[in-house]
DNA sequence: TCTATTGTTACTTTAGGGGTAACAAATGTA
DNA sequence: TACATTTGTTACCCCTAAAGTAACAATAGA
């Protein structure tokens, strides 16, 4: 019997800062047309005690009107007015806000890595994750043989099951190193080790792709080595090719030792 | 040092919606462009163990975005773009608030009294208050003596002190009482013993003015007697408009007995 | 005068948001 | 490796606004 007032209604008026009794009392009041607090209560369900204070607050905020006597009747202000004011005062609200925000200086931030890893600890977990899950073909290009030598035994491993294509910038800095190596030649070497984005200095010291769908890139930006990892099958592809490219056509293939 | 948030702002965001806490951590956010929860939680205020919710809640509401990893970073989305979202629902919600309220068929209130009893006894005693704070001049007109002989005696008091007008729509039916009155003339008795409005019949049976600044008229609609008190300037000129009547010889004016 | 209604007051309950502390997991460091 | 710090989570408590309840005084009708 009480939902004489639609809730749907009720929870709109609520979103447009009344609660949910002033929502109910002035729906009710304007189903009435004009009543006294008692009949508003019998409509809608609000407390009778309640319903004084509330119809109080809606007329002080120009909601409804009052006539007063005894009994004080009351009477629903035209939602046209009611609904048309409240949607200005947010509307100005909204500007204000935007106004505000925007003195903060927000700038758009550069497209963000899908997955991105800050600690020296988490990245050479990661790898190891990377490398113990590849099931066909692992293109690995190093700039840092430090780092990659870390993964030596982890990629020894590998190189019995899997398609192994090990890519470099240097061979001489990783004839240490008891792999076949591929080489990139010198200008895609400089120009890995030392990427410049919005002001900071990348250095790429390692790019793995993994069956052509996870790839994990670690890069120096400071003294603060990150690692984004992108398992977008799509991008992955992409790298790939332009891996593959690399390999046959523009570079120096040379072999270890 | 903690309001580095504009706390207007955070009014702000608070009616369109958010949460105290989420204002403030959004707008901290905005600030910082790109930070972690604890960072937010330094430059807001906001307990740091909240951060965490608060910036989930805020990321499935598309406020924030998020970058996985460890630290977990958080990004705000454009302010323009956020403000508009929350601006376009809180426009459909207004749309849809009033759809609802119209369905209820509103319907434009006839203009009201601006106070107004309704029980016998509330008007009898509103009008003696009227007549006991009478300090000057005091105009009554009466189409019912049974109702103004209630008051004989009160009137009586005032006879001495006070400029004392009374008019009546027919001096026979008054001859009773030991008063001075003024009448009006048939048309105008018949005119405002058959008042019709809205299709009820109201009979004036009293109204009276006192020092040029507030009235009350007592009327019966159907079986219902009610009074309607008005203080506003109007009640001078109505005033005005009886001294204009009085002069101009409009009434009938003759002695009691 | 008596009774029902109207309006007020003080109280309890509830729910949501805010604040605090403690803890496990993750990370950095020696 | 062991240890300290940071990060993320959980479980609480507290406070407030709002909702609901009950009792009472003032009003109004009979």
């Amino acid at each position: 019997m009480y939902p004489a007032i639609n809730p749907g209604l009720v929870r709109n008026l609520e979103k447009l800062g009344l609660t949910e009794n002033e929502g109910k009392t002035y729906a009710g009041l304007v189903s009435l047309k004009e009543a006294t607090a008692r009949e508003v209560h019998g409509l809608t369900g609000v407390p009778r005690a309640k319903v004084y204070d509330i119809l109080k607050t809606l007329s002080r905020k120009g909601f409804v009107e009052v006539r007063q006597g005894s009994p004080v009747y009351f009477r629903a202000v035209d939602p046209k007015h009611v609904i048309g004011r409240i949607k200005d005062d947010l509307f100005t609200c909204a500007i204000e806000a935007l106004d505000q925000l925007n003195e903060l200086s927000y700038e758009i931030p550069r497209s963000s890595p899908v997955w991105c890893i800050q600690s020296e600890w988490g990245i050479r977990k990661r790898v190891r994750e990377i490398l113990d899950n590849v099931r066909d073909e692992l293109i690995v290009f190093s700039t840092n043989p430090e780092f990659l030598g870390e993964f030596e035994s982890d990629l020894k491993k590998l190189e019995k099951n899997c398609r192994l294509i090990l890519i470099v910038d240097d061979l001489k800095k990783f004839r240490e190193m008891p792999f076949d190596f591929k080489e990139t030649g010198k200008e895609f070497g400089d120009f890995v080790r030392n990427l410049f984005i919005d002001g900071v200095q990348y250095t790429e010291d390692c790019f793995i792709i993994a069956d052509g769908k996870e790839s994990i890139a670690v890069h120096t930006a400071g003294d603060q080595r990150e690692a984004v990892v992108i398992r977008l099958p799509v991008v992955c592809h992409l790298q790939k090719l332009i891996y593959n490219w690399l390999v046959e056509g523009g570079f120096t293939i040379g072999t270890h030792l």
